[in-house]
DNA sequence: GCGACAG
DNA sequence: ATCTTGTCGC
């Protein structure tokens, strides 16, 4: 088990030097959102389910949804969620008719111990821009933003003060978002496209829409489970 | 040693 | 990440 965290950490440590903290080349017209779940998240070899939905900018019409099924073997610890959750997001991604120039991944990008939260991973093995948009802290001081819509503070480094990444009011009276780059793109254009995408609800649309996306799905395949288990079992 | 800890 | 109804506040 030592293996695994001494073998993830130097992949981090690779992987992190590929990073680009620079500005988008392009204005995206295609945005993706990703996100993933599980039939039964307490199992631990269990059955993971990602999707994406990408939309147009600025229109915020769906172009296209899709999702994978994939069995999954390895169990979340902080910091190592991409080791889990990348393979099934790639799967799915590399599916997509429609590529986005530009990805939202629920997790952190840059705001991570190592500098590399699974947005980041996504955006160097997929070469493409992304952000990191995560519900919770998982590295870095931050303080809270005013309560309206558009306020943001930024997450500092513990270890220089840098910043990396920012806390994003996306909806007034509500929970703040955690926003950082992931890849090809800069923290501060991050928190502006999340707040660009970010219509009347927490969390901005294409992740929000995936999330729907999913549930949907994931409803579909157990109900489809428990309906051949009925005709071959007799249960 | 203690607390924190994306999904 | 999932299981879940009502309830309180803007």
């Amino acid at each position: 088990m030592k293996f695994f965290f001494n073998r993830a950490r130097k992949v981090q440590e690779i992987l992190r030097e590929k990073v680009k903290l620079e500005p988008l080349k392009k204005e995206p017209k295609l945005v993706g959102g990703c996100d993933l779940t599980f039939v039964d998240p307490y199992k631990n070899p269990t059955i993971g389910i990602g999707a994406f939905v990408v939309l147009r900018y600025p229109e915020m019409e769906v172009v296209e949804k899709r999702y994978e099924v994939m069995k999954v073997e390895i169990p979340y610890y902080p910091g190592f969620l991409a080791f889990r959750e990348l393979p099934l997001l790639i799967k799915t991604f590399r599916k997509l008719k429609n590529r986005p120039q530009l990805v939202v991944v629920d997790g952190h990008g840059i705001a991570h111990p190592r500098g590399l939260g699974i947005a980041a991973h996504f955006g160097v093995v997929e070469k493409v821009p992304t952000v990191g948009c995560a519900k919770k802290i998982l590295y870095g001081k931050t303080e809270e933003p005013c309560r309206e819509k558009g306020c943001y503070t930024p997450i500092l480094d513990p270890k220089d003060g840098k910043v990396i990444g920012y806390s994003l009011r996306t909806r007034s009276n509500v929970k703040p978002v955690y926003v950082s780059a992931g890849n090809l793109i800069t923290n501060e254009e991050a928190r502006d496209w999340v707040l660009k995408l970010s219509t009347k609800y927490r969390l901005p649309e294409p992740t929000r829409l995936a999330h729907n996306y999913l549930q949907e799905v994931r409803k579909g395949i157990i109900s489809e489970n428990f309906t051949d288990r009925r005709e071959k079992d007799g249960s």
